[in-house]
DNA sequence: AACAACCTCAACCGCATCAGA
DNA sequence: GTCTGATGCGGTTGAGGTTGT
């Protein structure tokens, strides 16, 4: 792990913690010349910084509409369905919950969530069906929550020949928070959820 | 007050995939 | 069809903060 850190020290690249004039500077390029082409953006910034960097600092922190912290209930009831619906699947997980991203519900899950369903697990000692940990990204990604879908509703056996757009279906992205209440209460329908708040 | 253990979360890395030449 | 740079994703790390002793 060192190693791997000093190795790329050596390249000079300025790393660690954003300072409040990095992400001015940050903000201004992108406001102007847009949130694309980041190793273009880090140049014009002037911040001797990666593309990748710059384009992690805006999507996980100065990106607006960003909600911080404070997690709520419904949230957390969310999150907790849609990872056991679509697995490790952060990106779109985080694009069900308007405001979150990936990497802070990644966190949030690592810290608080695996906690509770390991004291779960421990108390049931029941069946896992999550889907691999390793990664089959984006369409691949797509076409597997598709599959996840279709099994789910494949339970009874009818059901799979419905068309189901699940991705209209769960677009929150123009709803309030408050609208999530809702949705969790619809997913309460699936029966093979965990309890959670009891 | 001092220290250790634990927790949180911003940031980095490697790799897969996309998109354009 | 192939190559290459850009982008996006998930796993992981580690600094700093918090809590316990």
């Amino acid at each position: 792990m060192a190693s791997k850190r000093t190795e790329s020290m050596k390249k000079e690249i300025n790393r660690g913690a954003w300072t409040a004039e990095e992400d001015q500077k940050l903000a201004e390029v992108i406001e102007s010349h847009g949130a694309k082409r980041w190793k273009t953006i880090a140049i014009k910034a002037g911040l001797n910084r990666c593309g990748k960097s710059c384009r992690l600092r805006w999507m996980n922190y100065l990106r607006p509409n960003i909600k911080r912290g404070n997690i709520t209930d419904q949230e957390e009831d969310l999150i907790f369905r849609l990872h056991k619906l679509l697995g490790n699947r952060w990106s779109l997980i985080a694009g069900r919950l308007p405001g979150r991203t990936d990497n802070e519900i990644k966190n949030y899950w690592n810290s608080h969530l695996s906690k509770k369903i390991n004291q779960m697990e421990k108390q049931n000692e029941g069946s896992r069906g999550e889907l691999g940990s390793k990664t089959k990204r984006r369409r691949v990604v797509e076409k597997a929550n598709e599959d996840v879908i279709g099994e789910e509703t494949s339970n009874g056996g009818e059901d799979s020949k419905i068309n189901f757009d699940h991705d209209d279906f769960f677009d929150f992205s123009n709803e309030s928070p408050f609208t999530l209440g809702w949705v969790s209460q619809f997913l309460d329908l699936d029966n093979n959820l965990y309890e959670f708040s009891s």
